[in-house]
DNA sequence: AAGGAAAGTTACCAACAGTAAGTAATCTGC
DNA sequence: GCAGATTACTTACTGTTGGTAACTTTCCTT
């Protein structure tokens, strides 16, 4: 995870002269693309243009286009990241025991909020987007946290001796659970985050009904 | 619940002249934009651009910014419409027994699911918006279904003498896991809205290790 | 050294949200 | 009964943005 943080614009101040640069090489990749779009949306919000990335990158639009794509596939990109830096927090946070218990459900809920806290207006860029494409590609964002969700689910209920063909609702269930329990998280001031993530694991955990009371 | 599907353009084809009309009275109301509004985006999907809105109603984009107020102001307003008639759909499907079980909950869910499906490209357009503003217009969309939910969920914790403080986040988190399996199951071919509604029931009555195995 | 490929930039187009200015009908005061 | 204010529209514009075509310079090959 290296959430890159500084680095400036790639090549000062400068603007660059038409035609081929004289290096040879590629100044600016994809990945550096996508760099630059994380800061620019973490530093002036989710309303980021393609032009804004393309200048804090140090390069101008068509580069952009041909590097990542157009605004769909850079909303695309980033959100693999996003789901990437989440699935792994939470998979770190349930790593430490071998079974799924309910305290680490919430170690894992608790990591899933910490991620977004932490990348809150590229959250808000990944899941908001652009009209029409866009809830799909929300979906496709939630697809990516679901895919592994789905086989560990799968396995779970198998080893339960339950059916597992509910593992895939059942995870985009909890990744939609999860994203807008972010949202609204992120819109509420000071609410830690651990309080938050055990009322979760406790629905999750025990159901609706919830925890037989004890005698 | 009105659901209202034809009623063709307001005013025929006939372009209307500049200047007052002759009727005296407003033409084209509120209720009657956010019809076209409705009807432009079920037929030609969640890219629906104002101007269009403004064609289908009869009138001119400045009259929908009258009327309705810009995009976002549009698309909660429809958010409005649709959350009203989930609200309703489901609030009608649990009526018929008092407290909440699981055969309830399953169908609420799939009254859920039904609206969603009934509705599919307004639910679209309003979960999908536009960049920026969007990603909190959904959390307002989820809101007004949040409300009633929070204060049955609060009141039925109550009686059963268990802490009501997670209604809030409970009723966030379950309205974040129906949109999004409503959105999966909206890609899925033929998949059946009973299947999916009993499985999410499932997973919200029993928690995730599931129904105690009889013996 | 000449011609082509590569890697950029400039300059443009179309679509769209939002607004200012103009125009015709109705309402009011005298 | 009619001049001016008000109302309720339309036309026409601006500004931004996603996306692309055309142009420019450097490098590579023969």
């Amino acid at each position: 995870m290296k959430q890159t943080v500084d680095m400036g614009k790639a090549s000062g101040t400068t603007s660059r002269r038409p035609g081929r640069p004289v290096g040879g090489q590629l100044e600016v990749g994809r990945e550096q693309v996508l760099d630059a779009a994380e800061r620019v949306i973490a530093r002036e919000g989710a309303g980021a243009s393609i032009d804004a990335v393309a200048h804090e990158a140090g390069v101008t639009k068509p580069i952009v286009y041909d590097r990542v794509g157009g605004r769909a596939d850079l909303a695309d990109a980033l959100a693999e990241r996003l789901s990437d830096r989440m699935v792994s927090a939470s998979a770190a946070a349930i790593a430490t025991e071998p079974g799924l218990t309910r305290e680490s459900l919430t170690r894992f809920i608790q990591a899933s909020l910490e991620v977004v806290g932490r990348n809150r207006n590229l959250f808000l860029y990944v899941t908001g987007g652009t009209t029409d494409q866009t809830a799909l590609g929300r979906l496709k964002l939630a697809e990516r946290s679901t895919t592994p969700m789905t086989s560990v689910l799968a396995q779970w209920r198998t080893g339960q001796g339950q059916d597992p063909d509910v593992a895939q609702a059942w995870a985009f269930g909890i990744v939609g659970m999860l994203q807008m329990v972010s949202l609204w998280w992120l819109t509420q001031d000071e609410r830690p985050a651990d309080g938050v993530a055990a009322q979760i694991a406790d629905l999750l955990w025990h159901g609706l009904p919830g925890a037989i009371q004890g005698p």
